[in-house]
DNA sequence: AGCATGACGAACA
DNA sequence: GTGTTCGCCATGC
């Protein structure tokens, strides 16, 4: 890891705080982290993370409460299955009542 | 150094 | 409301 862990440090960091049965979105971290508009960095990171098992991705989707990076997961089938067995309804690869469950960053940690 | 890609987002047609 | 394009920043070839 020659570049800069800070940036996905931080975002490991922001996932691990996600509470159980909440989720949020890439661009809420980046725009959180500072690097706003960058949310491709974010999912980035998340791929990265991959080996942190500390790091729960899947309460990571976009914006639109869809679960886009499921496919990237030990199982496709994995991601909607914890975020329901934390009580997340997810329909159709989306988060139902996504604005209900969703958790950001910059309002819960505030500044 | 330049081109292509990526777990996104917003703007535009 | 859906489909397409550009922008973001970093990594890989």
């Amino acid at each position: 890891m020659k570049s800069n862990d800070n940036f996905f440090a931080q975002v490991y960091q922001v996932v691990r705080l996600i509470p159980s049965g909440k989720v949020t979105t890439y661009g809420a971290i980046a725009s959180y982290l500072g690097s706003k508009g960058s949310a491709r960095m974010v999912g980035w990171a998340m791929n990265a993370a991959h080996g942190m098992k500390d790091v729960p991705a899947h309460r990571v989707v976009n914006r639109n409460g869809m679960l886009t990076g499921k496919t990237h997961f030990a199982s496709p089938n994995l991601m909607q299955e914890l975020l329901e067995k934390e009580g997340v309804l997810v329909e159709n690869n989306k988060i139902v009542d996504f604005e209900n469950f969703l958790w950001d960053p910059a309002i819960a940690l505030e500044l």
